[in-house]
Order: C-alpha cells, then structure tokens, then sequence
DNA sequence: AAATCCAGTTGATCTGCGTCAAAGAGCGTC
DNA sequence: GACGCTCTTTGACGCAGATCAACTGGATTT
C-alpha cells in the first residue's frame, strides 16, 4: 500500500483531476472515459460506507479523508484488513458483492466509477489493467508484511510497527525525506489502532505510554507524535533499521 | 487462493500442458507462445527454492507438490504467508527480488516462464494481464481473511479453521462435494502449521489433541485427518457454517 | 535387536496480554 | 461552570498460550 501511494505521487501529482489510483500516467484519452462514468459521493466521519455482503455496484479511490476495512466476526471481535488513504483503490472488478465493512473514520469524498462500465473500459484499456495489477500485488505485499506483525511480534513491536508505517508514509507524501524528527497526527483512535494490530485498545494505550516514556515517542496531546529516531523506532518495531520495504 | 484454485480447474481441467495459472481459457496461440519461453525446474522436500531478498528471473506456477512462501525476523521468529498448491503462482512481474522465502514442503515441480518475456508477453496479452489480476485478488482476499485468524481468533479456532481451509480446498480439488466425512493428508508438519498460524507448535499439538478428544476431528497415525462434520468444524473455527468464502 | 533420529505428545511452570474497573482529560451543550 | 459525552489512561487480577523439559513411537541405520 505504501509503495502504491508512493509510486502514484511520483508520477500523477500534478494530474488536473482525481483519477490517479487508475491514471498512472494521465492520458487525456483514458481520463475522458472515466469522467463519463464517474460520480462523487462524500461520507462523514464514523459513517459506514460498505457493508459486508452488500452488493456493490461501484468501484472507486478515496479522494480525501480516511477509510478502513475491516471483517468482524459474529460475536463482534473486529480485525482491520486495509487503511484506505488518498488514491487508494476501493473494490474489485469481477465481483459484485463487498467482503468488507468500508467505514469513514473522518469526512471522506470518494470519486467513484459504475462498475459494469468501469469494467467495459478496463476490458479495452490494458494500461487500467495493468495499473491495477500492480496496485494490487502492492496491497497484498503490505497485507503479508500485516501477518508477520499480526502473527509473531510482541504488543509493543506492534505498536512501534504500526508508528513506523505511518511516519513513513507521511513523510513520503509530504516529500521530506525520511532524516530528523518526524512529526504527524495519529489518524486513528486508540480502539482503531487495537482493531488493526490485534490487541486490546487498554494495551495499546499501555504501550504508547511505555515507548513514550522510554523515549522511542513524543506526545502532544493524545494524537500529535513525533518521532525524534526513526531508526530507533524501528529497532522497537524489530525490523532491521534500514528501510525493509520492498519496491 | 481457494477461489483461485477452484476456478482454475472448473475452467481448464482438460488443459493438456501445464499452465493453468495463466490459461484460464487455454487458448492454443498463447498457450504456444508461454511454451516457448518456459521451462520446468524440480526441487526436493525440504530445500528453499527461493531466498528472500534474492535476485529473481523468473515467475512461474507450481505443478506438482506443495510450497510455503515465509518471512523470518532476524531473531528467527518467522511467519507463513501463503501456501503455494498445484497452479498456484509465484512471483512478480516488475519486481526483480525476492520478497519472501519460498520453500518446497514436499518434493516440487516447478514450471517457470524467463521474467522479461514473460512481461513482453503481458503488455501485449490483455487477457494474461486480467487472469493475473483475477488471482492476485484472489490472494488478496485469501490473505485478508487469514489476518483475521491471526489477530483475532483463538487457539482452538486458528487450528479448527485451518483444517477447514484445508478441507475444503481437497474437496474442491478432488471434485466430490463438501457433504459427508472428509478425509485428507495433512501437508505441513506441527512446526508449519504453527508458522502459519501464530503459534508455537506445541499449542499447535494440544489443540489438535483436544479437537480430537471432542470429536471435532479423527486422527489416523499423525497425519490422516477425518472431518466427520464439516459444519461443526467451521462452527469451531468461528466462522458461520453456510460456506464462508466469497468467490 | 540395539542405537539413533525425528516428529509429535504431554506435563509443569511462567508471563504477556486480556479483562474488569475506575478515574482523568478534552469538548461541546445547557 | 456544571453536566454529559467520548476518548484515553492506569491499576489489579486472571488466564491462554509460551517456555522449558521429559517422554513416546515409528522409521532408518548399524
């Protein structure tokens, strides 16, 4: 997911208009297509965009705001599955019901596409299929690093995990280099936090004040973090300190 | 992958060679031009086929036998995130290293198809490009739900839900439906099973001594599985019995 | 048939995180 | 400025699963 981000800024950010989670290379032709099929919707924060097993007659990319997937269980035990930021892309051609809960965790514009035309132009257009393609092997290399964090680190490795994306990723739409302290604001509360990392929201309070107290955070405030050593950050997050993600 | 699978054989069961993770339609011009550009590689139980972090010229798809894909920490911890079955397929057009360590668990015929042609062959085939992105998203989806089962389920459900992927995954494979007892070889040790789930393997054994106790399971010797009642063992798993996956 | 090996089982104990409970902090409303 | 609301922090305690360790059974070797 971070490099699909990455990659779709270096190449569309100066694109006139919001279609980069499909347009890598914004040609005129390709982008006339979509804006005859496209719509926007906007949701507020807390608002539940999709539910699981709904049919979903639309795909589409977050154009601003913040989205999360996650799958819950019938005794309500949620899990995250995906953090949708700006330009990420949002359901799947060849399916017409949703596998997730889609839910806006702040005010959030969508531009959506019909899906059965979105689906013709893809059909003739083998540059969106390509593009899309590669958007996806990205999603499913984040969702596997996900496991190893889900399945094998300690609760503040998780939380130092979880710190570090989100440092990286801000600083890469942001263009400051990845040098010095960093500076964000939490995007998610410490319930969503638990719901992506598989702990308890008790837990993750427990070890933000730890990492803080230790030094490896700053806080001001409950959502504004600075991380003064990103390297050092990452040694809490038990990965080898020399950037790990693959391009 | 499941998914993935099934559609596979549904499609192209009669396919005389062996590119059914790229053929879904067999048609007899590209399967001609994959033949040119392929070749079979065999690898004994046991031996790691790739290593992560490797220069990697080739993609290809699995023919016969059973491989894991798994992260390591440098500490050891390590973490399965996938299992590649007969037509699954590894690697990734536009990436030239390796991002996980893809190890034979059984004796493995690969068959793999040089990474630059392969591509060339890509760009002007949309209909390769789409079987791709059709099974990517398979995966992703594969990978999503098995977040799940890490971060949220118990010990008791990972190895009951588990067990029933597997169950399924042999009953679709060997056509007979999902009615009446199962009965199937286990393809991972105590130890994998433990990788993929999160545990250490001895919870791994207890759990499966336990499931036998109840009657959830029978076990002949250590590796012959009999599911007697295959909705109770998704009951067991936490998921609701009428089917679960999305296709 | 004794020795070795390896995968798996089972037991005893320890501990990281979950659970339950209470209190604080920020913020909009009356 | 007191009230209610949500989000967060902190404490006390218990338990599921990890850890450490011993043992079993089958296959292979000598």
């Amino acid at each position: 997911m971070n490099a699909a981000v990455m990659s779709l800024h270096n190449k569309c950010d100066d694109c006139p208009i919001r279609h980069r989670a499909v347009c890598a290379h914004c040609d005129p032709q390709e982008l006339e297509e979509l804006d005859a099929i496209k719509y926007y919707r906007t949701f507020e924060a807390g608002q539940t965009i999709i539910w699981s097993g709904d049919k979903m007659g639309f795909v589409g990319s977050v154009v601003s705001g913040i989205a999360t997937l996650t799958q819950t269980m019938e005794d309500g035990r949620t899990q995250m599955v995906g953090l949708l930021l700006p330009s990420d892309f949002v359901g799947r051609p060849g399916r017409d019901s949703a596998a997730y809960n889609v839910v806006a965790t702040t005010n959030i514009v969508m531009c959506c596409f019909r899906k059965k035309p979105f689906e013709e132009l893809m059909a003739r257009t083998p540059h969106i299929a390509h593009r899309l393609l590669e958007m996806t092997l990205d999603e499913l290399d984040a969702a596997r690093e996900w496991m190893l964090v889900l399945g094998r680190k300690t609760a503040r490795e998780k939380i130092a995990s979880l710190l570090s994306i989100i440092a990286r990723r801000d600083a890469s739409l942001s263009q400051t280099g990845v040098t010095g302290p960093m500076v964000f604001d939490l995007p998610l509360t410490r319930e969503a936090m638990a719901d992506y990392l598989g702990l308890t929201l008790e837990t993750v309070s427990r070890q933000i004040s730890a990492l803080k107290k230790d030094g490896v955070i700053h806080l001001e405030g409950k959502r504004r973090v600075t991380i003064p050593d990103l390297g050092r950050l990452m040694e809490e997050a038990g990965d080898d300190s020399d950037g790990g993600f693959l391009v």
